[in-house]
DNA sequence: CTCTGAATAGGACGCTTGTCCTACACGGAC
DNA sequence: GTCCGTGTAGGACAAGCGTCCTATTCAGAG
């Protein structure tokens, strides 16, 4: 513990970097360079490089978590909520056509590396993946909630891929629209089933306006 | 010229190797022992690691061309061609698996990285696109073709990472389940505009059977 | 002031990397 | 046989990497 100011930089520049450079090309010197430490010193804070990375996954955790619950806390209908999810790529999307999506990237650069720490950079998507199944549960799709949520996951994931490969932010845009629009359609027909989500069901009942929304305006970090 | 078996097989090997592992975190002892060549030996045959990586984008490039004339000559209505492309993420779902995509990931990879080869391999994205988008106005959807083209494409995209990701080769099949079931609602209504593509467009009449496809069975390798 | 322990600097280490160089094997031309 | 060009082997090279070690700084406690 104690005075944790340099490890918390040391985390924090790594986790620009990682983002940017991704996690293999990005080296100690770079960080040292950064945090402006002598690059022998890491060790008294780390034990490896790839302690660094779990505690770089451990803050963005972190970060995805208190995000969600931001979400959640912004806005009562479970279809506005979507929406704050499907509008982190409009809000992050300057960083997105530069370096992609900071989850899905990193999943995959562990992924090839065979990396031990691709489970706990998963758990990054899974994140996201039970909070999204559990707004299309109050969204009365009980059934195929995890489906509607891989699936959205699957097309913002895309989206990055997609944007960063062509450098566009307005592809971004352009998909984003539609994916409001299908969530549109999911919601549709579908009345939100408020009795089977006890204890979050509050004030559920929706115009179906399209533009009733304004949650969380703010750039936020993690997910994308 | 000469007797190229050797260039070759340094090409194939690195090809593989790339995918499964990344440029970046394959070193020229990982191809040296699959070519089963010295190692100082490769500067016969290239003068860097950069070239061979810009063979080895070559090299897809041309099998991927070669694949997009195929599935437009097994196929004569441009619905059923774009299912050919749909498919491929089934046809290679045991290595989307296991690697991602590889058009992606090596996009995705050589962007952080910064390479100087990043607008050549992006090439790979484009030859689908505008083959995608070709497609696409011989559907009479000429107005939102290109559009439709990089939806198409970021789906696949997010398919292949997440399915990656989740080791998941279920949601595979689910989601293009799905990207066909789009496919057909971008079909209906929309005639197929026959005078609108002078010279391909014969043949092109189509029941609007889903089933009506069995293009190409065979497994192929780019692409996904 | 002395002592202590946390925090840091700076360099040594062993290893791997991409690159380059030189020597050698071999098969056909003359 | 000699020559020559193609293809290969194997190691030298500098640079960079992650890791580790030791000496030093410095603030607070006694």
């Amino acid at each position: 513990m104690s005075d944790n100011t340099t490890r918390d930089h040391i985390v924090e520049a790594a986790d620009r970097l990682f983002y940017r450079q991704g996690y293999e090309h990005t080296s100690f010197s770079d960080i040292a360079d950064v945090v402006r430490i002598s690059r022998g010193n890491f060790y008294y804070h780390f034990k490896s490089k790839d302690e660094i990375l779990d505690a770089v996954i451990d803050v963005r955790l972190a970060e995805t978590r208190e995000m969600l619950a931001a979400w959640e806390a912004a806005a009562d209908h479970p279809a506005d909520r979507i929406r704050c999810f499907i509008r982190i790529l409009i809000a992050n999307r300057a960083d997105i056509k530069r370096y992609g999506c900071p989850v899905g990237t990193l999943s995959t650069e562990l992924a090839k590396l065979n990396h031990a720490s691709q489970a706990e950079a998963n758990r990054l998507f899974t994140l996201f993946r039970t909070w999204l199944r559990r707004q299309f549960v109050l969204l009365g799709r009980k059934a195929d909630a995890d489906a509607l949520a891989m699936h959205l996951l699957a097309r913002s994931q895309g989206v990055a891929t997609l944007a960063n490969a062509f450098h566009d932010e307005r592809f971004i845009k352009q998909e984003v629209r539609r994916m409001c629009d299908w969530l549109e359609s999911c919601t549709e027909g579908a009345a939100v089933a408020a009795d089977d989500a006890p204890g979050v069901g509050r004030h559920l009942k929706r115009g179906g306006g399209r533009k009733a929304e304004r949650a969380t305006g703010r750039p936020v970090r993690p997910g994308g």
